[in-house]
DNA sequence: TAGGCCATCTGGTCCT
DNA sequence: AGGACCAGATGGCCTA
């Protein structure tokens, strides 16, 4: 779970009712998979999470608005039963989601050169360095192709066409869509500039 | 011990 | 309808 390998981590709260109700028959465990010890319930800092969470969320997709948005979907009121299973289903979808973002923020790692080697490097440090380096390798590839230019070619012309040669044969290659995605963004720059 | 970083849970919206 | 995505909350581990 816990990718460190430090003591497995015990205390997270399975998800449960906020307000029990006598009629609950947990046949499966809340908290099956990986964690344990189901506390009576998510009471934090003196208030429910529930309530806690309810009307400051107004901003971004996600974000929230979930008390007073008109078009919130309608609850579905499925058995508490049913619910736990599907919170599970989604807990574990998220944790998949998260551990292929954690894959991929460690492809990244290893596709930048960074000095200390022995030091893992964290996500905000390896978005931060993957930015200076793709911006230096840009740099570079720009000053070799403008060095080379043929006659009557504008240096931004040719190198942004190079730049996009170059992405296209990576494209081949991997077959990325990411990278497909990348490339549209290069082409329409190539196009202003 | 405080602060940084992280994994996980959670409930909301968005998308298919 | 259900999965993906997102961001806030929480608590554990580690280091200075």
């Amino acid at each position: 779970m816990k990718s460190k390998g430090k003591a497995a981590k015990s205390s997270r709260k399975p998800w449960t009712e906020p307000d029990p109700e006598p009629e609950t028959s947990d046949t499966s465990e809340p908290g099956s998979s990986e964690q344990e010890g189901s506390e009576a319930s998510v009471h934090i800092g003196g208030s429910w999470r529930g309530v806690l969470r309810g009307g400051d969320r107004e901003q971004g997709r996600g974000g929230g608005g979930a008390t007073h948005n008109p078009h919130r979907r309608q609850r579905s009121h499925n058995s508490n039963k049913e619910r736990n299973v599907r919170r599970l289903e989604s807990n574990e979808r998220e944790r998949q989601r998260m551990h292929k973002l954690n894959n991929a923020f460690q492809a990244l790692r290893e596709a930048i050169p960074h000095v200390k080697m022995e030091k893992k490097l964290s996500k905000i440090e390896t978005l931060t360095l993957a930015e200076n380096y793709i911006k230096s390798l840009t740099t570079i590839i720009l000053g070799m192709s403008s060095a080379r230019l043929p006659p009557g070619e504008t240096p931004t012309e040719a190198s942004a066409a190079r730049l996009l040669q170059c992405y296209q044969q990576h494209l081949e290659e991997d077959g990325e869509e990411s990278l497909s995605q990348f490339l549209t963004q290069i082409h329409s720059f190539s196009q202003e500039s």
